[in-house]
RNA sequence: GGGCCUGUAGCUCAAUUGGUUAGAGCAGAGCGCUCAUAACGCUUUGGUUGCGGGUUCAAGUCCUGCCGGGCCUACCA
């Protein structure tokens, strides 16, 4: 048994996440998660809300709350929803735990004995009226090279110059609108990733079997001008984990915090401790190699956005520390999701928000659509009319009314239960082979993380018992040989209960429904594909399921192309 | 500006890493079936692989120049 440690890019706090931030990370991970739980693995699956940095504290304020509270509320409402779409974490922390305030004070005590720290003086805007610095980006002015009145402190969104906020003409806060700014000297604390450059980029080229996505843009990080650069790792906000030494105070660092990205990832481990907290278990066994974690594979999912820092500033935080912490063995990263020809944005409202998927539909159906068409080697695009398309074609008619039909059927010619007598065929051996080979490639494809493959196998696989059914026609044999039909309809039954077990990492809920219809908890992995179609023994009573999945009308689909056509308030 | 990714059938995507005649699903057309959610199965029409050069016995794949789309560019996260 092998033991997996799967992680999902923590999703920010500040709002209800939408679909396109859903397949990038977490969909795909609880996936994999629940896959390999299927084939019998330990898994240690997690995941947690990212809940520093300068957006909570803004949407804290607009919220009319304090930024602990509104964090507070705001994971609550995200967890809620994480368990409707039924992701499966072990553990869903949060990075303001005090787990994490803890390990993040210790990795920068260990990298600062390690003389990977350096203070660096610096002079930043500082906006009077809001009490606060200003990161580059929360400054507008006027461009001084194109004249653009909402030129943001680091670039014109309008001719794309890079800038400095002390390039604007007239800068003002973006936050108050405020002209009251001055540029006042502040002293941070550096991680110097650039001593580290060599040691990453050896790292790096030793992954040859990542996403070029993955290791294109850490290449990139590593090699592009001068090579990697130090980073800076405090920031002058009052919300966040206080810069300390360890346990002891970091002199000259009072009232600082810790930049969000460097806590963030450190949230993957202290997300263990709460774990174990919660729960009772040893979570170091997870993550120490000198402790158990030797034989663990660690996997991480995310949006392309993050793979930076998942690829050079957490490991040189973990590299740095000189400790034995279990380093991330495999990334997977995806493109973007595009919603009606453009961007989802959360920021602007635009697309459609988790919470309003499942007002709508069952998670299930989010779930197929989504991973079958995760935006694995480019952006893809998701419009209603393929929804409404993937979604009737695949579940509706080759599932649901697969299962619709073999239940209906038996249950006219044999009642509910499993019929007896008759023996296999060819055609039945020949099925037998071919879901063999087809669910040897479904599982390659899932051990890969080839998330869109494995939706195409397990369709396939679908298909085939369609396709026998149509062959054998029970509904005909029945006329001159019931014994035979009963052995075609047992057959049939079984394959609804190994379609169960396979398509439980895709479809949970659906999954369930079936088992629980043919009244069976046996869910172990169809090593042997004979074997498993022998489960349902005869006269195993089962019953017939209300319909699986219903069909999206086009009514519906317009109605909700309409709805989601503008932007959330 | 720089770097990376990307462009294949009406649509969504493949193509064993340079190897027969570029394949699937959906949509379209035809046939079959009647157990089933008007579902299912079989057959079938669609491609000058964005455009132009080049390398090679062989190019969707490699090189080069254009054209289009996207991402990143380190103080948003």
């Amino acid at each position: 048994m092998a033991r997996h440690l799967i992680t999902s890019a923590i999703p920010y706090i500040n709002g209800i996440k939408h679909l396109g931030n859903l397949v990038g990370s977490q969909l795909p991970a609880d996936l994999y998660a629940r896959y390999q739980r299927g084939r019998g693995h330990e898994v240690m699956f997690l995941c947690a809300t990212d809940e520093h940095g300068t957006p909570a504290e803004l949407a804290a304020a607009k919220a009319g709350k304090p930024v602990a509270e509104y964090c507070a509320e705001m994971h609550g409402i995200q967890a809620e929803i994480a368990k409707g779409f039924r992701l499966s974490f072990d553990h869903f922390g949060r990075s303001s735990s005090p787990q994490n305030h803890a390990l993040t004070q210790h990795f920068a005590g260990r990298l600062h004995e390690a003389g990977l720290i350096e203070e660096v003086s610096e002079r930043q805007v500082y906006s009077n009226a809001d009490g606060r610095f200003l990161p580059d980006r929360y400054i507008e002015g006027t461009c001084p090279n194109c004249g653009y009145d909402k030129a943001r402190g680091d670039q014109c969104e309008n001719c794309t110059k890079q800038l400095e906020p002390t390039d604007l003409i007239e800068p003002r806060s973006a936050i108050s609108g405020s002209t009251d700014l001055e540029v006042r000297e502040t002293k941070h604390l550096y991680l110097k990733q650039s001593q580290m450059r060599g040691k990453l980029d050896d790292w790096i080229n030793s992954k040859s079997d990542w996403p070029v996505l993955t290791t294109s843009i850490a290449k990139k990080w590593l090699h592009d001008g001068d090579g990697l650069q130090d980073r800076g790792i405090t920031r002058d906000l009052d919300w966040g984990i206080p810069v300390k030494n360890g346990d002891a105070d970091w002199p000259g660092m009072e009232g600082k915090v810790f930049y969000v990205w460097f806590d963030a990832p450190i949230e993957y481990i202290a997300c263990a401790g709460e774990w174990a907290e919660a729960n009772g278990g040893d979570w170091e066994r997870w993550w120490r190699t000198d402790k158990g974690a030797e034989d663990v594979r660690y996997t991480q999912f995310m949006g392309k956005d993050n793979v930076p820092f998942h690829t050079l500033s957490f490991p040189a935080t973990i590299m740095g520390s000189g400790e034995p912490w279990k380093l991330v063995d495999y990334i997977k990263s995806f493109n973007y999701l595009n919603y009606d020809g453009g961007q989802f944005s959360t920021s602007q409202g635009r697309g459609v928000f988790m919470d309003q998927a499942l007002e709508i539909l069952p998670a299930d159906y989010w779930r197929w659509w989504l991973l079958s068409h995760a935006p694995e080697s480019s952006d893809s695009e998701f419009t209603w009319e393929n929804f409404q398309a993937s979604v009737n074609k695949d579940l509706a008619d080759v599932l649901g009314n697969f299962v619709s039909r073999v239940t209906k059927f038996c249950r006219s010619k044999f009642g509910e239960e499993v019929p007896a007598g008759g023996n296999y065929t060819d055609a039945e051996t020949a099925l037998i082979a071919d879901l063999t080979t087809r669910i040897c490639a479904y599982e390659g494809h899932m051990d890969a993380m080839e998330v869109r493959k494995s939706a195409n196998e397990l369709r396939a696989i679908w298909v085939a018992g369609n396709e026998y059914l149509q062959a054998a026609a029970p509904w005909s044999t029945f006329k001159e040989d019931p014994e035979q039909a009963a052995m075609q309809i047992r057959l049939a039954l079984n394959l609804i209960r190994l379609y169960a077990v396979l398509s439980k990492p895709f479809i949970p809920d659906a999954s369930a429904t079936l088992m629980t219809a043919m009244q069976t908890q046996e869910d172990a992995w169809p090593d042997d594909v004979a074997a498993a179609l022998e489960v349902l023994a005869p006269s195993h009573a089962f019953t017939v399921p209300d319909v699986t999945f219903r069909k999206i009308t086009d009514d519906e689909r317009a109605d909700w192309q309409d709805r989601f056509s503008g932007v959330r308030d």
